[in-house]
Parts: structure tokens; C-alpha cells; sequence
DNA sequence: TGCTAAAACGGAGTTAGTCTCCGTATCTGT
DNA sequence: ACAGATACGGAGACTAACTCCGTTTTAGCA
């Protein structure tokens, strides 16, 4: 028996695979452009496929806004370990904090996303959430044993906290904003004494 | 001349009076157990009036959203002066920021506000955002007056975080999350000695 | 109280987007 | 180069959004 893997996946097909490319790159220009609610058929044309094609792939709109969202925050729970190398805990931390707030900033990429949660929340962050999780919870980790953040913390208030700023990006000054609250939040989240 | 207001309001007939709160009464139901996509033909039938009423008087799925979520605001606004006369400078801030987490837990009500954020983010949170947000700067403002909290606190900050971790809502024990949120809030807006 | 103009109603009908179905085209392995 | 499997695409059915206008209701006045 070859090790490979069997389970199941018999073939991806050439042509299939550059339409799904295809497809999730125009959707991400389109939703970052004109929100959640563009139409589908239209990013079909665009394209270059039908609207079966589409929803062969993406069966439902939720599922297409996902792959989008998750893609782009594979890229950022990667740079996690690139911050782990090179700075001390507690500037690892900060620096992946503002990281994440230029990453939204640049790409308005939460719009979208959050736009999907209404219908269900669970299914949209599950898998990103848990790797952008992953790789706030190795940094939070590494100041709490340096002695920069006290034990208890819960990484995932700070990701809350700043996920939240995002989504209320009324004012064109919300950037700052973010900064600054990163600065309460790891002054907020030191060790009691 | 009367001193009465002459500013062309002529006069609200009564029935319409009466469909328009029926209206935002069965959407605020309707958007709270469906989320913000729920067909605005059947929140009319629902309040037993033709859709051309319902868009008579929202003529956008965002301004209906909007006047929904605007009444609910308000009464939370409300809440301020209460706490600001009963409890100590920090404390009703604290009580404040905690009422906010469980209004919103319990309405479930920013999800379909921030819904309609995708389409113009202004306009929905323009009105009712203010009212908060003066609620809550008149709170901070004593608790930097008594000494409890930094001067250079923007109030801001501490909506975003907050408003951001109820959309983020997707684990059962966010609300918990949030009030430790709170107190790390508090602490990190601390005075720096 | 009865009358009238203004205001508001309501639902049939138009428009636009979602999603499916299936005949046709393309690819992969032999 | 052939066969079978896989994927494509777009016509069309369906559904919700939104409008238009003939009918009904209301407020104010004589």
C-alpha cells in the first residue's frame, strides 16, 4: 500500500482549479469594492465563468465570502512567527496587534466578513478564527512567561477588543484609535504589581 | 405670533402614526430572530399593512434598520444619568459599560445594525452613536475628574472595543468575555501612576 | 355633523438577483 | 486517440425588492 493519502480526493481538475482561483480573486476585488451584497452572477461574468460554475464552487454566498475572509487571514497568522523570532514577548505582541490593524485597515476585509455572520456566525470565523487564535495565543503565551502579561488573560478578549474597532471604522481617524487602544489593552493586560 | 414650534411639521395623521410603530415594532422582532436579510414584504404582512406602506415610511432596508436600532439606543443612553447620580465616578462607569454588554446580549441587536454597515457606515451609526457616545463621555469625563481615570482617555475607545466584542460573539461564553474585557478596560485607562 | 382636500393605504405588477438543471465541452488516464 | 469522468455555462424558474396609482381614511372646517 503506498503511503499516500486515499481518502477519497480523487483529482482536482486543471481547469476547475484556475476557475476557483479565478473566481475567489474577483471576489475579493468585488466584495472589498461594493460590500457583501454584490451579485454573484455578475462576479461570475467577471469572472470569465456562468453562474452554475459559481455555485458549483461556492454553493452558497456564505461559503464564497469565507474562502475569501480565510484566505487573507491565513497570510496574517503567518507573520506570528516572523514577530516570535525577531522581538522580545511583549513587542511580538504589540507589533502583531498593529499588524492586524493595518491588515483590516489596507483590505476593509472584516466588512464583508461580518456582513455573512448575520445569517451564521459560527460557520464564517470557525476555521480562520481558530488559526488567527493559534497564533495570538503563541504570543500571548511567550509574555506571560517573560513576566509582561499577567497569567490569566484570555488572548481572545484582545482579538475581540480589536476585531470591534474595525467594524465601527466610522470616523476616518478609527486607525489611530486602534493604536492607541492596543496600547490600553497590553497596559490593561500586565501582571497585577 | 405663538411661540409654538411653526417649523412645517402640519400635522402626523394618527393612523400613520400607528403603522409606522407597528412597523418598527414587528422589525425589531423580525431582524432580531432573523437577522437583517429578512424580507421586508413579510415584516409588513406581519404588521398587516401593504408593502408600499413599509417603504413609504422606510424607503431603504438601512433607514428601517436605522430607526429601529436608534430606539433601542436611546433608551440605553438613557441609563447614564442614572448611574452617574447613584454611583461613584468609576464604579458607574463600569456599571455603564456592563449594561451596555448586556443590552446588546440580550437584543442581539448589533448585528443587524452592522449589517446595514456594510452599505454606508455613516448613516446608520450617525445618529444614535452620538447619543451613546455622549453618555458615555459624561462618564468618563467625572472619572477623570475624580482622579480614577487618565486624562488623555478618549471615550471612544472604550465603545469600540466593546461594540467589537459582541460581534465577535461566536463562542457561548462571549459575554463573560466581555466583562473581563471591561476590567481590562478599566485598568488599562488608569491613571499611569 | 357633513363635506372636501390632503394624506395615507395596499397590493398588483415590474424589475432584478439567486440558484438549478441538464445538454455540451473539456480533461485525464490508458 | 478513446472512453468515462468531471466540469462548464447559460436559459429559465423562482423569489424578494421596490413602485405606482386607484381607493380609502383622516383632519379641519362650515
Amino acid at each position: 500500500m503506498p503511503t499516500r493519502k486515499q481518502t477519497s480526493v480523487r483529482k482536482p481538475r486543471s481547469d476547475a482549479q484556475r476557475n476557483r482561483e479565478r473566481i475567489l480573486e474577483v471576489a475579493k476585488e468585488a466584495f472589498t469594492r461594493s460590500g457583501a451584497n454584490t451579485s454573484l452572477d455578475d462576479i461570475a461574468r467577471d469572472a470569465g465563468v456562468g453562474p452554475g460554475t459559481l455555485y458549483r464552487h461556492f454553493p452558497t454566498r456564505e461559503e464564497l465570502l469565507e474562502a475569501v475572509y480565510r484566505t487573507e487571514m491565513e497570510k496574517l497568522a503567518s507573520a506570528e512567527q516572523k514577530f516570535a523570532e525577531e522581538l522580545p514577548p511583549i513587542e511580538a505582541l504589540r507589533a502583531w496587534l498593529l499588524l492586524f490593524v493595518d491588515y483590516i485597515a489596507a483590505k476593509q476585509l472584516i466588512a464583508p466578513a461580518l456582513n455573512a455572520l448575520v445569517g451564521d456566525p459560527k460557520k464564517v470565523f470557525e476555521a480562520s478564527y481558530a488559526r488567527i487564535h493559534e497564533a495570538l495565543r503563541a504570543l500571548v503565551k511567550r509574555a506571560i512567561k517573560s513576566g509582561d502579561i499577567r497569567k490569566d488573560l484570555d488572548p481572545i478578549d484582545l482579538l475581540r477588543a480589536l476585531i470591534g474597532v474595525a467594524n465601527v471604522a466610522t470616523s476616518p481617524d478609527w486607525q489611530q484609535s486602534a493604536r492607541r487602544l492596543v496600547d490600553i489593552l497590553i497596559t490593561g493586560s500586565r501582571p497585577a504589581k
